[in-house]
DNA sequence: TTAAGTTCTTCTCAGATCGAGAACTACTCA
DNA sequence: TGAGTAGTTCTCGATCTGAGAAGAACTTAA
């Protein structure tokens, strides 16, 4: 008899321990051309005065709904305004580690949400508390939570080569090169303006022209870039690869 | 307040609905050259009578030791015995929309289990009520499970293209052809023998030689192929891609 | 107003990789 | 022994890649 077929033959509730099912969500967004995480700083123990990743108690909602409502609440972004519907919102994995939290078996089901330059989310009133730090920045964490953190980067990175990502992080309108320091913030590198150039047009379904120029060149020069839009593609193809690193490989 | 603040300061498991947290396993394996996935049949309400994926409450332990728990149940195979610590198995997603058991609120955690070609589970006493079935004769299964084997299916067709996994469902001495027979079987097409051939020797760390050939020839003739086995690349560089098929872009 | 510097955009070119096909060889079964 | 099958290694032209360069358009600072 497996343990499904157990449970299904009458589950008593108080025969077990209790256990707890949260959400976490690594929020990441780019600001100033850094990569940035939403953080909120711990009030009770344990961890106390710790800084974590942002998350609760899955309430009599789905995962996602779960994810979004965090989301919401720490950055102080109402449903419907328009910004928080263009975050974009993944599921990462599940962590349930016996032990992860001192108190009770919790169970933490991660979110990845990606998301274009936000307000600071100190002006919110709810989201107090709550604050973006540059990913090479962030030192140790409460729980699991910087495991967690770094699969969330891992994902991330790989993400941004076969799926059109990026744009999730640029505004509606963009310009190539916006584009490109999203790829170089994620990955910590800088690529060749040319060649990026040209595979961000070719890649079917990346991007669209929209027709326009931007009104403004850069502040230190150069042409004013014309404007894009994100494209219809789920998938790039083919994909843009990082650069191979031989310790990822073996 | 957050939800894992309000938990954080005292929280009484009566005080919420209780909540079970299972785990499922979509395991799969080749015979006969097809992509095989580990059924069982129902015995109690809901869906009495319906295949559904194995799995079962997660108990004091991890949730990889869980879900290799279920699989050692269902398979009939014993830690240890070399078998069962061949299984390749990793984190799938996570399922918890309300509803989905019409008892009470479930998060299901889902792997994914790799397997060569095992002993028909019937065989074990313990996992009478299991079975292999080609994934393309399974119809309607229990609660959300179809939805799982597909998302389980998307990610091992995926997978065969950057990493090695394809080595988990041979043994630890295959051939080329071998190899190629799992890509197939995974992906529902044949791929160019020369091309494969080049592919699976040129990508660094994919297969190593043995020096071995095979004791015979296929049954229908041929040279006697050369031994391989895994290589230590944890990625495949330059990957194996599908063809491209524009449904999966757009 | 001019000069120097920056950036967008498009080329060029050589090397790597790809799909398709073919050839040679070694083996099977009838 | 012959016909058929399959492992392995080529060849070919098309495509994709990284690296570099060049021209044009714009900035700030002198």
């Amino acid at each position: 008899m497996t343990g499904e077929e157990e449970f299904l033959e009458g589950y008593d509730p108080g025969a077990y321990a209790p256990v707890a099912v949260t959400v976490d969500v690594v929020a990441l967004t780019i600001r100033d051309g850094r990569l940035h995480v939403l953080l909120v700083e711990r009030g009770g123990h344990p961890y106390a005065g710790w800084n974590a990743l942002p998350g609760g108690f899955v309430q009599q909602e789905g995962l996602d709904a779960a994810a979004l409502r965090e989301v919401g609440e720490e950055t102080g972004l109402r449903p419907g305004e328009g910004e928080l519907d263009r975050v974009h919102l993944e599921q990462l994995r599940s962590y349930g580690d016996p032990g992860r939290d001192p108190r009770m078996r919790v169970f933490s089901v991660a979110y990845l949400a990606f998301a274009p330059s936000l307000p600071d989310p100190r002006a919110g009133t709810d989201a107090a508390g709550a604050f973006w730090m540059p990913v090479d920045e962030v030192g140790e964490l409460a729980f699991d939570h910087a495991a967690i953190l770094a699969d969330g980067l891992d994902r991330a990175r790989s993400k941004l080569e076969y799926t059109p990502l990026a744009t999730a992080f640029v505004g509606t309108e963009f310009t190539i090169a916006e584009l490109r320091a999203v790829y170089a913030a994620v990955w910590g590198e800088e690529l060749h303006p040319g060649n990026f150039h040209r595979k961000a047009l070719s890649v079917p379904g990346f991007v669209e022209s929209t027709g326009e120029t931007a009104a403004r060149a850069g502040e230190r020069g150069g042409p004013k870039p014309k404007l894009y839009r994100a494209g219809d593609a789920r998938l790039l193809h083919p994909a843009l690869l990082r650069p191979t690193r031989e310790e990822d490989v073996r």
